[in-house]
DNA sequence: CGCAAATGTAGTCGATGACAACAATGATGT
DNA sequence: ACATCATTGTTGTCATCGACTACATTTGCG
């Protein structure tokens, strides 16, 4: 049986995955350094090599976070080939997913952001340009017509981290989601394309 | 010099009021139920005969704060007497004041409700239902058409937190602020009264 | 080969939440 | 009045935690 060598290697990747594990299952409340480094088989000091503090681990965790939703909303909206409307909806949709698969972690990425002015390059932002894309590309279809794309798209990602917070609440019944998402994107497209 | 009373008389409520008070200064993270006890000058574990643990603290302080939500939205939408669209700018103003100003409590409003099913009759329910009466109003005078009251009701609420997460996650700016809420909340109008 | 940086370990400190045993106070019924 | 009992507060203790320091092992680079 081999001892697990002095190096473990790969620590800093196994922390945020188990930390991942940990936060979606129980609340980022339950993170424990001490207990991530237990489960890691390393001594209690470790993780610390990797991560200065516990704030810095949920920090990592919420921009991975943040790296994740942007890559599952842009797999949605260019995975869908049916025009603006069809992209929007699955677009939603993902969101709504990841937002009920990872309702802790979601609201740790936007806790992790509070006090902090937004860098225009970080990953919180990527996934928000998907959402500007997705409205520019409606306006050069016609199938939008009001606004500049960015406070357009901010409305939009307000409506969708709206929903999603409403859901982790348990004020949504999950049953006749897919019909709300779908109700609030129609009527945000229909109070859209009006003319002002 | 009175020596303070064995019975403090109100402890209950100021350990309410002095937690409020740090989550708003430095959020729910930086709550200990031992400062509170020292704050309040009573022993380090006077504050469980009030709150059997930490969790009910921050509980008690999340439904404090749907009380007072729903205080407020209702003061705004029935102080405004112009009609349904200014009364549901108003009430959306206030939200947005209470966002703001409490940004931390209102994310601990929304996470100590997750993992519990809504009862109809809690505060948070009675801050929904300000939604609720203004849509109803807003039907019955003929600005809005679509949908039931409960649906769209709902994704009033939902842009509206959606709106004020996207502030404290600093992913809004605060200077335009209200002609955003203002675009979102007209938007949301036209949406809802076109025919379906 | 040797040295420095990276990574892990052991030990410690102060703070915390939870709990138990005990004390003071106040309310209630007679 | 007063005995009794629930309420509310206190002291003491424990396990756990995050943070820090000093030290050990490994790796990689010159």
């Amino acid at each position: 049986m081999p001892d697990r060598p002095y190096h473990h290697g790969n620590l800093r990747q196994e922390l945020l995955a188990e930390a991942a594990r940990t936060v979606r299952e129980r609340g980022a409340g339950a993170l424990s350094l001490r207990q991530l480094a237990r489960d890691a088989g390393v001594s209690h000091a470790a993780p610390r090599r990797h991560f200065a503090d516990r704030q810095a681990l949920l920090d990592a965790l919420a921009e991975t976070g943040f790296v994740r939703l942007g890559d599952e909303l842009r797999a949605a909206a260019e995975g869908t080939a049916d025009g603006f409307e069809a992209r929007l909806q699955a677009t939603a949709e993902a969101y709504i997913h990841f937002a009920t698969e990872d309702a802790a972690l979601l609201e740790m990425m936007f806790a992790s952001k509070r006090g902090v002015e937004a860098e225009p390059n970080d990953a919180a932002y990527r996934a928000f340009s998907v959402m500007l894309d997705l409205i520019r590309q409606g306006q050069e279809s016609g199938a939008l017509r009001i606004g500049e794309p960015e406070r357009v798209g901010l409305i939009l990602f307000a409506t969708m981290q709206g929903i999603a917070a409403l859901i982790s609440a348990g004020m949504i019944e999950t049953d006749g989601l897919d019909e709300l998402v779908g109700d609030a994107i129609s009527r945000f497209l229909r109070g859209s394309r009006a003319t002002a």
